[in-house]
DNA sequence: CGTGCAACTGTTAGCGCTAACAATTTCGAG
DNA sequence: CTCGAAATTGTTAGCGCTAACAGTTGCACG
């Protein structure tokens, strides 16, 4: 695992800038079209968005009209108009993390499809990010708004109040939530997590995860983890917790002081699959076998969990459709149809591989 | 590298969905604010944007005004009237990969410090799908456009043509830019990977990259490694292709045939990671050591580099920084401050692990 | 051959903000 | 004091589009 600079390359093609020799004045308004079609602005507005109310020879006009001009409607202007920005926003904690891209693909393209711009912003799991980029969303009228988890800055609870649109919760469930939900349990993947250690007879368990400052997605794990812990009369898992939940340095050091001051421990629930990864690492470091002495179970399914050795097993969220299901939830809000807020449930998956 | 499904968790928090009790209207314009501060829309407007212009005690009333409206400036109307989104789009091959996540993120971050917003559009590598981003950013008035490499459908160039905004090409470099260009030469990195090669006394060169269309970032790759093996003395590289340039059983047949075929290959330049971590199977299958019978050289250090086993060594691009001085770029020429476009190379560096 | 209605098109007003300029106030120098 | 420039505030006129309503036309029907 060296890391060195071999190769620094810098050289490469030369730099000429071209510059367009096309003359061109500024962009078309719907005005001039309208001219050039010899109709109104109006008609040209409508036969735009709704050809069937317009004449077909009239429409036929118009369109080669736009298509002369080059005329891209400007949605900002239209927005104005109808007071519909069509633009939805997502908040995710990142962006590096492919689940969360998965997330976002998911929400991105059902949007897409229907018409609708998603702006992206990411917290890097910090509430008051989220709070100042909910706010600079607002700001910009957006239709509607995701947000990951159902942990906020009073701030941004505030907000929404005050701006009334429809908002769903992502990654996780509450019985107080703003608006819609669509996840999975966090406390139910710690249930099953135990679930799984308890049917390989394991006894001792520990849990490795970011530190609970109010109960996170990680601390709704570890409380499912010890109710089973509970209902299967095994001691409560020991645990450790890193100030920053990607770290992988960090995480390691913090397996390597678990595994030493609970050295009979058998089975490690990891809050994610980064620090999965360096738990696996601090296993080899101590000369203990995986899964044979020690399970360890991950979270997420990240790319890694497969090419790890041994390969980790873990369990999967169901990133994408967790973004399709909240995108579909929300157009149907957006197009009234009726639809109120909603509460999906889309469980999650153990992906067994090696490590447990 | 077993995958079963072990549990389906559906269970958990019930469902009650509260509602807000906060009675509140609409949210409140800019008169209002104006009216509670006793002055014209016009000083809100400045005190808001320039509060240097305005008295301290004028200045004080709108901010407590503002305050105690929760007034939130619309920045669509804003944007109307200024001529100006504050809206900088983007777009990039896909999400999923970190090191384009880490484009956009380096995007996002220095742009949003300067008041800008990012909009993100994914094209899946598709120049068509690109082409119709392209125009809908147009149409949301987008202030400047970032696109992912130098190849694009006419459709697009024509698009950009029209609208003159600032556009900057990134991941890739050309002596015909569209606007400014901040990356790397894709030709130098195909060389140097030769030179590595050479190097380590390899005689029998192969490469694994995507169906090069027209010459995509993958084709110059090889272009390069051509042309060292040329200046080198070595046998041309044999080469092997899949359409889908990300997909790993695609990845991994093709090596099968490629070292039957050509057994003597004892160096395999992959255009990307998860091709080269689909090589590393394949050699493993084929009873071939790595590095000691064949050096596997992958491209990208995606999250997955570092923990195959051999751990990959690979090319190292530092998207992070392309996507901030991206968003440098387009900010020095959207402040005026003179700067015309621009070209910046910022290299690579072959990060060595154990793979080659 | 007038009437009524559907189909189509046009007119008016305004979304919420700001550029550009106009008006007013302030204040120090002479 | 008086005058002019600087500082501060206000007025007017849109930005480019669309909702809402007001025509206008064509045509079936009695």
């Amino acid at each position: 695992m060296s890391r060195r600079t071999a190769a620094l390359g810098t050289s490469g093609e030369p730099a000429p800038l071209g510059s367009a020799d096309d003359v061109r004045s500024t962009p078309a308004r719907l005005v001039e079209v309208a001219r050039l079609a010899g109709v109104s602005t109006m008609t040209v507005s409508r036969a735009l968005r709704r050809p069937e109310q317009v004449a077909p020879l009239t429409l036929q006009a118009v369109q080669s009209a736009v298509a002369q001009l080059g005329y891209l409607p400007d949605s900002a202007a239209s927005a104005m108009a109808t007071r519909r920005s069509r633009i939805i926003a997502a908040i995710v904690p990142t962006l590096m993390n492919s689940v969360y891209a998965s997330t976002v693909h998911g929400l991105a393209s059902v949007l897409r499809g229907a018409g609708y711009e998603l702006m992206i912003g990411d917290s890097g799991y910090d509430l008051q990010t989220e709070a100042s980029l909910v706010r600079s969303f607002l700001g910009r009228r957006v239709d509607a708004l995701v947000l990951t988890g159902v942990e906020h800055d009073d701030a941004t609870r505030e907000l929404l109040a005050r701006h009334d649109l429809p908002v769903v919760e992502i990654w996780d469930l509450t019985a107080q939530p703003i608006g819609s939900v669509v996840g999975f349990s966090n406390v139910a993947a710690g249930r099953e997590a135990g679930r799984y250690f308890a049917q390989r007879g394991r006894r001792h368990w520990a849990f490795l995860g970011s530190r609970p400052g109010r109960e996170g997605r990680s601390g709704k794990r570890l409380r499912g983890l010890r109710e089973t812990a509970r209902a299967a009369g095994v001691a409560a898992p020991v645990t450790a917790f890193v100030e920053d939940g990607m770290s992988a340095s960090a995480g390691h050091a913090a397996v390597l002081a678990l595994l030493d001051a609970h050295p009979h421990t058998d089975a490690l629930f990891c809050a994610n699959d980064a620090l999965a990864t360096a738990a696996l690492r601090a296993a080899a470091d101590r000369g203990l076998a995986v899964p044979a002495a020690l399970s360890i179970l991950g979270f997420g399914d990240f790319d890694v969990a497969a090419h790890t050795s041994p390969a980790l097993t873990t369990v999967r969220i169901p990133g994408r459709e967790i973004g399709a299901s909240a995108a579909r939830v929300l157009l149907d809000q957006l197009d009234g149809n009726g639809h109120g807020p909603t509460h999906m449930d889309l469980g999650f998956e153990i992906v067994q591989r090696e490590s447990a």
